[in-house]
DNA sequence: CCCGCCATGTAACACGTTACATGATTTT
DNA sequence: AAAATCATGTAACGTGTTACATGGCGGG
């Protein structure tokens, strides 16, 4: 099911460009965030490190630690940045999921204040335009069965709170309280 | 990414059990269910499709209407329906999808009001074990990026979301209102 | 007559999972 | 010495996507 999400390669140069790290180390750090993104296997993950490396989106550095088994790190490339910018700067399909958002949230903050903003905007619009069609499920279905109402109710009840957060966040970020902002005395 | 979220099979299934259906028919009702389950292609819609007929979980019936394209309706068996009511009744996993909670709640009710409930109870425990684990994040990242923060206060501001409708409709079908009652005078 | 919609289907490909295999090192 | 943990990897398999192919029929 579900088109296409986010692929794990975009994860991996996601956490990359925070901090170079081994193939388990990313486990971890998804495993530890659990739900937000979900946990790969193994099986994928070093197949996607090694499919990065060959398109020379990352390095590796072998390092031997004496006392413990060697570890590869990864280290994203100019060429990996510049792909993963290209990823966060165009719009988000319109079934982009919430992992897919929450990632763009992390990222984009990497790169520029701005970039988190309109971020925050697609998204809006997205679950705005989402809200719009449950609404009209929920016109619609007056004859139909229980769990079918219930199920549209649950999508808009996590819909309005999308939003409510959204706006919430967006309000926070374009009117910042002087007396709270990081940057003040 | 993701774990064994929720085949296409049971989707198909779900639906048939409520009524017999066309491959496209089925198309049609999960696109307009946009979001709330995703659209599968008919490059994965037929195959499924004959796959279920060759499991005997299926029977087509071709109709020919003169006027129109012949259409192949699907109609669910005994053997559909018991393998159906099996993957209700075993407990979601852990990471459990909303699509997959959103196709139990139709299911559930399809079958009995008990086993909504029990739905709703088991969705109850796993989004507040999430939670917990969200907010020891948030305990921990004092000193992360912005955008960190700002995703696990997203996934808490959805979590905390799902937790309020959950135990609304809990309240709401373990203590009806007599006067809204729909069996009332 | 050609275009577009209804309706079904297939083939190449991408990507993730499970299960298995390997090996070093630390703990019991 | 056995077991657990760290760390990496491969192979078989399931399942979904994109793109392509086919055919009847209605409307401009």
């Amino acid at each position: 099911m579900s088109s296409r999400s986010i692929s794990l390669r975009q994860f991996i140069l996601g956490l990359l460009i925070q901090q170079p790290m081994s193939g388990y180390d990313i486990k971890q750090v998804l495993q530890s965030l659990g739900w937000l993104v979900g946990n790969p296997s193994f099986g994928s993950l070093y197949p996607a490190l090694h499919d990065l490396l060959d398109k020379g989106l990352v390095t590796v550095d072998s390092v031997k630690r004496p006392g413990r088994p060697s570890r590869k790190i990864y280290t994203i490339t100019d060429a990996g940045k510049k792909t993963l910018q290209k990823w966060i700067d165009q719009p988000a399909g319109p079934h982009a999921s919430a992992k897919a958002f929450v990632m763009r949230l992390v990222l984009a903050d990497s790169y520029s204040p701005a970039g988190l903003i309109t971020q925050l905007h697609q998204r809006r619009s997205q679950v705005a335009a989402h809200t719009a069609t449950l609404n009209e499920l929920a016109a619609q279905d007056n004859e139909d069965s229980q769990g079918r109402r219930l199920a549209v109710d649950y999508g808009l009840a996590l819909a309005n709170a999308e939003l409510a957060w959204l706006d919430e966040q967006l309000d926070r970020l374009l009117n910042p309280v002087p007396g709270t902002d990081q940057a003040a005395a």
